[in-house]
DNA sequence: TCGTTCTGTAACTTTAAGGGTTATAGTTAA
DNA sequence: TTAACTATAACCCTTAAAGTTACAGAACGA
C-alpha cells in the first residue's frame, strides 16, 4: 500500500526528541540515530512542522524539539503528517474502459471511511505512552547503556 | 519502494468478470481492459486463487470466473488477498539505536489494530454493489457503449 | 493423436518512486 | 566575521513493482 518509511521514521524521531534530555537535537544526531542523511531528517521534519509536532531553531547551536507535550503528539497525529495522497494506488486509467475510467469513484468512499476507521485505534497511543514502553522494554533488557547513541 | 496497485486492479478484475455475460474471462481480454500483460493478470489473479474469490479453468476456451457469488466478495476480503506483509513500512534497523531496534515491537500492536479496525468499513461494499453503482454512474452518463471493452 | 489455445510460473528487463547526495542561501551565536 | 546550524532545490542511486519472454502443462476439437 504505502512504499514510503515516514510514519515509522517521524515515530521515531519523536521518541528521541522526548528522552534525550538536551532540549535541541540537530539534524546530524537524528540521521546517526536512524542510520541517514541530515537532509532526509530535514526534509521529513518538514511534514511535521507543518502539523506542528515539531519546531526548529536555525543558527549555530540549533536545533528541533517537540511543539507540543508528548501526551499531546498522537500516532493519528503522525500518520496525518505523513500520509500520502491515495490511500489505495490505483494504476493509469484506461479512458476505454468504463470500469478503469470509473474505478476512483466507486472506490472513493470506502477508501476514505477505511482510513478514518484507523484514528480511533492511534488516536489513543502517544508520544508519551511508547517512551514509557521503551523505558519498560530496556529495564527488561537490562541494557546498560544510553537509549540513544 | 514503489507502491502496488493491486486492491485496485483486483477489485476491477472481479467487477469485470461478474459483469461480463460470459462465463469465462480470460487474460488477454482482462489485460486489455487494465492496459497490461496477461501474465501481469494471471499472477494477481493467482493471489484471488488462493483466497477462494476468483477460479480457472485452463486449456483451450478456458480463462477465470468468480468462485463465489459477487455478494460474498467484499472489499475487505479482496483486501486480505492483496495486503503486504508490513502495513506500515519501516527503515532498516539500526542495531546500535535502541529506538530503532524496539520500534517494530513499539508500534506492532496500534498498527494491527489500525489495520483490522478497516475490515468494519470494507466488509460492508460486496462487488455486487460496485457492479452496481457502476450501472448508475454509466446510466447517468448515459454512455452509448458496453461497459467494459 | 496432434495442433491450438489456454493457464501457471520462472527468469529476466524496464521503470519509477523513495531515499541519498551535493550545493547553496539564509539564520543565529559567539 | 566566522562557524554551526536549518531549508530547500536539483540532482543521482537503488530497489521493488510492473512488464516481458519463454516454456511446461492442461484441455478442447478436428
Amino acid at each position: 500500500m504505502k512504499a514510503s518509511t515516514n510514519y515509522s521514521k517521524a515515530t521515531h524521531i519523536c521518541i528521541y526528541l522526548n528522552i534525550k534530555e538536551k532540549e535541541l537535537i540537530n539534524s546530524a544526531e537524528l540521521a546517526e540515530s536512524i542510520k541517514t542523511n541530515p537532509v532526509v531528517i530535514r526534509r521529513l521534519i518538514g511534514l511535521l512542522k507543518s502539523h506542528e509536532i515539531i519546531a526548529s531553531i536555525s543558527g549555530a547551536n540549533g536545533g528541533f524539539y517537540l511543539k507540543r507535550e508528548p501526551e499531546n503528539i498522537s500516532l493519528w497525529d503522525i500518520y496525518l503528517a505523513t500520509r500520502e495522497e491515495d490511500f489505495f494506488k490505483r494504476p493509469k486509467v484506461n479512458p476505454a474502459c468504463l470500469i478503469s475510467s470509473n474505478l476512483e469513484i466507486l472506490l472513493h468512499d470506502s477508501s476514505l471511511a477505511a482510513e478514518l476507521s484507523m484514528k480511533n485505534e492511534l488516536e489513543t497511543i502517544t508520544i508519551k505512552d511508547l517512551s514509557l514502553n521503551l523505558m519498560h522494554i530496556v529495564e527488561e533488557q537490562g541494557v546498560d547503556e544510553e537509549v540513544t547513541n
